[in-house]
DNA sequence: AACCATCATGTTATATGACAACAAGACAAG
DNA sequence: CTTGTCTTGTTGTCATATAACATGATGGTT
């Protein structure tokens, strides 16, 4: 018997280089992505319920004439996703919790500036709220951390990279002084996203332009920490997001000027 | 050589089993998810750089004692995590965007009222700014969206349980007429964890008490819906904050009223 | 009858050896 | 300098065997 089937993705190789030279990368699924395609496709359409037991290796090796190896690392990818759960001598089960696949932004959905906007306004709409409702609960301790980020911030000011995470190490503060865990986890996830282009941004302009920049980014932060610590949760909330949509605008000058190409 | 050195594994077990006899499930972790474990961790920690090149199968086998089964499943696992990508006939390599990994509600955060009151605030500072951004920029195709959800809200009226779809129906069409896609994308996670919660609690109730809940969160609607036909964002945004709080508060008097338990 | 130890069976977990497919460099021929 | 071939190393797949485990059946004991 052939040992790797490879004939299908022969043809569709060769079908997608007749229609660009210059296709740089053939995915040519091997045969266990092919079959953690068709197993993760039943249990997500519902196929395969949540608690249902999933054949057997033997009986997955016969059906779809693959060896062992395949179906078991097919298995371990869709275990890796919390889709199933195996267990020894029982069989594998298809997970309770199948439906609710986690959250997750491709960095290939970036390569726009229009999508990065995208991004920054979905992050800006979860800072406002954040900040209003800091201004409403935060604790002495988190007015502490607040002003200890402020002033790193001003340390940093001469060090562009140094400056971008502080940056984003007041605004995880604000989420921290929100009472609600959400807010971080979510900020920390976007921020990753977001955090490198800018920094990049940043540190494409001259040193004195930077300064300048990131002064105007602290004033803008200043008041953002005064309306938290006034317990004034529409200024908050006003200037997050006077100070978010700011930075969307920079990033636009930013890109614009830079050349087309985001990065 | 003994196949499957559950020594470590069963010294684990018996302490667990000393410190808390009702131990309902030893984690006893295989060899597999042990590499896996590993592997993540050097990745995530920075130890293993983005585009380095892992150790070979042979050689992870030899330096860690374990059959090739094992790595092959673990990096399998990996792979399927987006960590890494092989190359036939080259080598295992760390994923270029390893670093930011998906994000993730896991079922077992959402075990107590508080959390789940933590996670509609998160998914009310999305909507709201939703709201307002599709104010601005809806088209005519999503006024008659919205319109038709709204229509299919009032026919379920008397069906609890479409009438929840029907409402988060009309929650999303808001959110594709900000013409954000991470709105939409956002939403439909969180949709998919408060959903069958909020089903629960709506079902819980006599019918009678069902069609007043529903036609209450109707007329919120329609304040939502005229507002962005308007194209006023900041009526279209304190009405959706509104909408959003109230049923929080809903939420808390029903889950206050039915036991403590939460769903 | 109820209880408990033991065994048989089926399943997953792991080990091992072999070969195929592929990539990249070495090397010689043109 | 280019091109074709060979060698080597690596991942992908197959096949088989054994260990660990769970579950139900069997049979003996109380």
């Amino acid at each position: 018997m052939n040992h790797r089937g490879r004939a299908g993705g022969s043809v569709r190789r060769e079908a997608a280089a007749t229609r660009n030279l210059e296709a740089p990368l053939p995915p040519a699924r091997s045969r266990t992505e092919d079959l953690v395609h068709r197993l993760r496709q039943e249990i997500l359409s519902g196929a395969l319920a949540p608690g249902a037991r999933l054949p057997t290796e033997q009986r997955l090796c016969e059906r779809l004439g693959v060896s062992r190896t395949v179906v078991r690392e097919a298995v371990a990818a869709l275990r890796a996703d919390g889709l199933v759960i195996t267990r020894q001598g029982v069989g594998a089960f298809v997970s309770a919790d199948a439906q609710h696949r986690p959250f997750r932004i491709d960095a290939e959905n970036l390569t726009s500036i229009a999508r990065i906007l995208d991004l920054m306004e979905l992050r800006a709409s979860i800072e406002t709220e954040a900040a209003a409702l800091a201004a409403q609960r935060r604790k002495a301790s988190h007015l502490r951390e607040l002003a200890a980020r402020l002033a790193a911030f001003d340390a940093a000011l001469a060090h562009g990279d140094a400056a971008v995470q502080a940056d984003f190490g007041f605004h995880c503060a604000i989420a921290e002084a929100a009472g609600n865990a959400f807010f971080v986890d979510v900020l920390h996830y976007l921020g990753k996203l977001v955090i490198p282009r800018q920094s990049i941004r940043v540190l494409a302009q001259t040193p004195a332009a930077q300064t300048a920049y990131l002064r105007g980014v602290q004033a803008e932060h200043r008041a953002i920490h005064d309306a938290i610590v006034a317990r004034d949760a529409p200024a908050a909330r006003a200037a997050m997001l006077s100070h978010l949509q700011r930075s969307q605008e920079r990033y636009r000058h930013m890109a614009g000027a830079s050349g087309r190409r985001p990065v």
